[in-house]
DNA sequence: TATAAAAGTTAGATTAACCTAACAAAAATA
DNA sequence: TATTTTTGTTAGGTTAATCTAACTTTTATA
C-alpha cells in the first residue's frame, strides 16, 4: 500500500504530464516545485517509486508514470474529485474551499468508502471545478479542446488557454470577464454579424469570432474522449 | 497542531480513563497495549505530550489528561462518531464496518468540515454503536449507569456490565441473548409477577427482577449527565 | 566551442515514530 | 522482609520524509 506522500508524488506527476499533452514526462525540479519540496527530496522519492515500478526514471532524465503508477494516480484524483463534489453539493462548501480538505480526504484508504460515496453522489462526471472525475474502472475522460468560436450554442465550457498572448488581447479578455477555468455558457450566435453571446458568472456579453477563435476551451457537453494510454 | 499519532494517544488515554470512572489515569504499559505499540514507544510519547501540556505524567507514575488534552481527545472522539454515523446512515455501511474507516477519517483537520457534517446528520446524539457523540462545544454526556431492573418501560438501553460473575449467571445471560453493548428495549413489566419483557435483536424474552438487577445498563432515553471535569 | 546557467544528484543531518535489549523501580508474594 | 514479578525507563538503532551544502551533468548562450 502506498503512503500519503507516495500518492502525492504520483498525483503531481500525473497532473504535470497531463498539462503538456505531447510529452508525458516531467523533470525533477518541476515535480519538486509542484509538491513544495526541495529537488533533493524529490530525487530520493523518484528512486523509490522506480523501485516500486510506479514510474519510469533514469538518472538525469525526465520521469513518467508506468501503467500501474498511472492507475494509482488516477485513483487518487478520483477520490479527490468525488470528495470535492460531496463537500460542495452536500456540505455547502464553496468552490474555493473544497480543495484543501479534499487534499486530506483523498488519502483515506477504503475502496468500499469511495464506491459508496460515488453511488451516494449519483455517479457524477464533473467536480465543482468542472474537472472530469475518473470512473471506478480507472478511465479518465479528457474533454476535447477547441476554440470558443467552434463551440456549439447551448453548451457549457471553460477557458483553459489563449492563442494570442499580446497584452492588448489579454486585457480585453479580462475586461470581458473571462477567467481561467471559469464556467462559460454559449447563449447564441447572431446570424447577422456572427457575434457570440456568452454568459460568465451570471454576466452576459458578446464577443466577435476574431476574439473567440483565440480563446481555447474544453467543452463539458461535447463527446468526451477517453485518455488511458 | 497535533499529529495523527498524538491524537491517537490522547484518545486512547481518554478511553482508558473513562472506563474506570473512579481513577482517571492509566499506566504506560496499559496505554501501549491499547495502541498496539511497545511500552518504550509509549514512554517517549508520554514525555512529548507532557511537554505540550496535554497530559500529566511523572516518571514511574500513571498518566492523565490535562484540561486541554481532554478537550483535544474529546474532539477526536466527536469526529470519529460523527463519521461512523455518516457511514452507517448515508453510505449503507454496517455496524461493524464503520469503525475501521472512522479511525482514518477522525484525523481530517477541518473544523468547518466537522461542523457541516454534524449539521448534515442533523446533530445526532448517538453513533451506530449507541455511544454518545460529544457536542461541538466539547461536552461529552455520559448516560447514567443503572441496572436493567431500574430501567423504565419503553426506554432503550444497552448492557455494559454484570454484577454477578458466576458461570451460571453468565451462561443464563448468553441464553437470553444478551450481548455486551447490544441495544435492548424494555417492552413491559408484568404487574402480576414483576417479570420484565425485553427485546434484543428482534427477539423478545422475559426476565425476572432477580436477573435484571444483576445486569448493568446505560439508558439512551434517560436524562443524560454531563461529564466534563 | 568555451563558458555560464540551469537542472539534477549525492552526502550527511534532522525529526517523528517506531523497535529491541538491557536496566531500574515498584508492587506483589513467599 | 527478601525475593520475584510486573511495570516502567533508557540507550541505541531503524525507516520515511524532509532539509542544506557541495558536487556533477546537461543545456543554453556569448
Ligand atoms: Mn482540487
Ligand atoms: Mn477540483
Ligand atoms: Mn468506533
Ligand atoms: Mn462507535
Amino acid at each position: 500500500m502506498l503512503s500519503t506522500t507516495e500518492e502525492n508524488y504520483l498525483k503531481a506527476l500525473l497532473q504535470l504530464t497531463l498539462e503538456q499533452a505531447d510529452k508525458a514526462e516531467a523533470g525533477t525540479n518541476e515535480l519538486a516545485a509542484q509538491l513544495g519540496v526541495k529537488p533533493a527530496t524529490a530525487n530520493d522519492m523518484l528512486k523509490k517509486l522506480r523501485e516500486k515500478q510506479l514510474i519510469n526514471y533514469e538518472k538525469y532524465g525526465k520521469s513518467s508514470l508506468t501503467t500501474e503508477g498511472r492507475k494509482q494516480a488516477i485513483e487518487v484524483v478520483r477520490k479527490h474529485r468525488l470528495w470535492e463534489t460531496f463537500l460542495y453539493e452536500h456540505l455547502g462548501f464553496s468552490w474555493d474551499e473544497v480543495h484543501e480538505v479534499a487534499e486530506q480526504l483523498e488519502h483515506i484508504q477504503s475502496s468500499k468508502l469511495i464506491d459508496r460515496l460515488d453511488q451516494f453522489l449519483n455517479y457524477p462526471s464533473f467536480d465543482p471545478h468542472g474537472d472530469v472525475i475518473p470512473s471506478a474502472s480507472g478511465e479518465m475522460k479528457i474533454p476535447a479542446k477547441k476554440t470558443l468560436n467552434e463551440e456549439e450554442v447551448g453548451h457549457h465550457c471553460k477557458m483553459v488557454g489563449v492563442k494570442d498572448n499580446s497584452a492588448t488581447f489579454l486585457q480585453y479578455v479580462d475586461k470581458v470577464g473571462l477567467r481561467m477555468n471559469q464556467p462559460i455558457k454559449v447563449l447564441s450566435r447572431q446570424p447577422y454579424d456572427e457575434l457570440i453571446e456568452i454568459e460568465v458568472n451570471g454576466q452576459k456579453s458578446s464577443v466577435s469570432p476574431r476574439f473567440a477563435e483565440n480563446i481555447v476551451i474544453v467543452c463539458n457537453d461535447c463527446e468526451l474522449q477517453k485518455n488511458n494510454s
